[in-house]
DNA sequence: ATCGGTGCAAACCGTTTGCATATGC
DNA sequence: GCATATGCAAACGGTTTGCACCGAT
């Protein structure tokens, strides 16, 4: 199955439960997703799918923007203060769990995951009586390429 | 020598150094956030002011909340959508470096700190090659108090 | 005296929303 | 057919900024 298939898939499901429709323009927002690597802001998304020919308002990519991370297709995503003011999100459903390291010299978004990570903070939480949901783990400093360079 | 006059040193130290002017204006400013506990925003922090019947307005502490955030005695903090749209700070100087907890049923904020953890991330950077500047975890969930109610 | 600081009000800009119309189901 | 979606343009709201005046060094 094609990963656009599955998304498809996935938020039809979703939308169906919620009583909520799969129109042709959610459909067009989620092929520009599919487009589209890495992180981006409501208005990339906007304009990958404008580029595509395809015709959606912008109200409407935020709108569903919303059921998108509701349904777990797309998640907020919390990296440095470089897009100012602007959400980023990414592609989350079918990807695995990774936490960010981002170069404040240069922008880059190093993406990593770590086994050992991830059970200390399970641990904590067991010991305060937390129920994790979700977590982000943001490491700001400078990337290897930007230290080499001086 | 009490917080304050710490803070007051601090941030004189890095304004000099900046040849920027210590003003009546930014010591009201310090002296409300001394006066603040936990999470504040920048309006949070304006009222706190005004309610002392001192008096600034609030471009100049927006203005003067980037130098504080420069100088170390604050820094902006990522928690929960909850106050959506508007920057969160808490007091750095003088603090013990933690992470946050946020609760999604309740909002409350829990604070913690791990060595291992701590370790754990140096070492990822350092097999990573990045150099570490800052971080912040911050992990969703439903607390002790929630869970107990049901 | 000079350069930075402040207050005010307007500008900014990402995001949200009211409303009239259109369209899945 | 009815409830939900969409597009448009206006509203929102936190933050930033231009400008004229003020004040620290």
């Amino acid at each position: 199955m094609r990963k656009t298939a599955q998304h498809r898939a996935v938020f039809s499901g979703y939308l169906g439960a919620q009583n909520l429709k799969m129109t042709r323009e959610r459909q067009t927002i989620l092929d520009g997703i599919d487009s589209l690597r890495g992180h981006f802001t409501a208005d990339d998304l906007h304009l990958a799918i404008v580029r595509r020919k395809a015709s959606v308002s912008r109200a409407t990519v935020y709108r569903a923007l919303e059921h998108l991370v509701a349904s777990g297709i797309v998640q907020k995503v919390y990296v440095s203060d470089h897009d100012r003011g602007k959400a980023l999100y990414e592609r989350a459903h079918g990807r695995a769990h990774h936490e960010h390291m981002n170069c404040v010299r240069c922008g880059r978004i190093v993406e990593f995951s770590d086994e050992a990570l991830e059970r200390r903070q399970e641990h904590l939480c067991r010991r305060l009586g937390f129920k994790p949901i979700r977590h982000s783990l943001r490491i700001e400093g400078i990337c290897r390429g930007c230290r080499e360079e001086r």
